[in-house]
DNA sequence: ACGTTATGTAAGTAATCACTTACATTCTGC
DNA sequence: GCAGAATGTAAGTGATTACTTACATAACGT
């Protein structure tokens, strides 16, 4: 997951997951979205390609990207681990309010 | 977000994250589950807090941390716009065969 | 007030990163 | 085979990172 990690901190290289997400491009098309150089832009590539986030396809002198969403399955994971919490705290605080909230209505009532 | 992805690539700092998930710590008892040293745990403290996924609380000269949960919901919602269309390409593709088969014993029948 | 405990901050350093320009590789169409 | 197009790789560089040791700050108990 370290590898996912790291490829995901630099915004270009976000960027360029949003490109060939749903989109085959290759590799120049990508490069002519940004302002760096291209082979910046190669480097980037190698550097998702390593981390398993986008597959390359060879079309002769060409090479095509697309998303490899099976590559955040790792950091999804993570992630979920501390956000789907808060989704069950928010649940269980909503509970308990509603839990006292009944009680309070039969005190007085 | 680039602040939290940047947080996330240190392995130390997830793994704090775990620690202070559910769990209210000092800065002294994270520090002792750690090989480096103790400072190092502090600065790591920093970023994860300037990051907005750790929350602190002083009490008399010890500082108690906790998570933020909050604080996952950007990167959180970035790994969605990519896990979760993985999820609906399996659906449509799950779908896809289902469709082919029933033809396909549509035919044969 | 003073020593002790808990912790953050400063300064320095080796390693890594994102970028550049220059060069190498590979495929295509004549 | 060769010119040109599409792309990757090498080498170098300034900025950033994670770490260390040394020092500073702040609260507590006596």
């Amino acid at each position: 997951m370290d590898a996912v990690l790291a490829a995901l901190v630099e915004p270009n290289r976000r960027e360029i997951l949003r490109l060939v997400h749903g989109e085959e491009l290759p590799a120049g098309r990508i490069a002519s979205h940004f302002d760096v150089s291209r082979p910046a832009i190669s480097q980037h590539l190698k550097v998702l390609r390593d981390a398993g986030l986008i597959a390359e396809r060879r079309e002769g002198t060409r090479r095509l990207y697309r998303l490899r969403a099976e590559g955040f399955a790792d950091v999804a994971r993570f992630v979920e681990e501390f956000w789907d919490a808060r989704l069950q705290q928010l649940k269980a605080e909503a509970e308990r309010q509603e839990r006292e909230k009944r009680e309070q209505e039969g005190k007085t009532r």
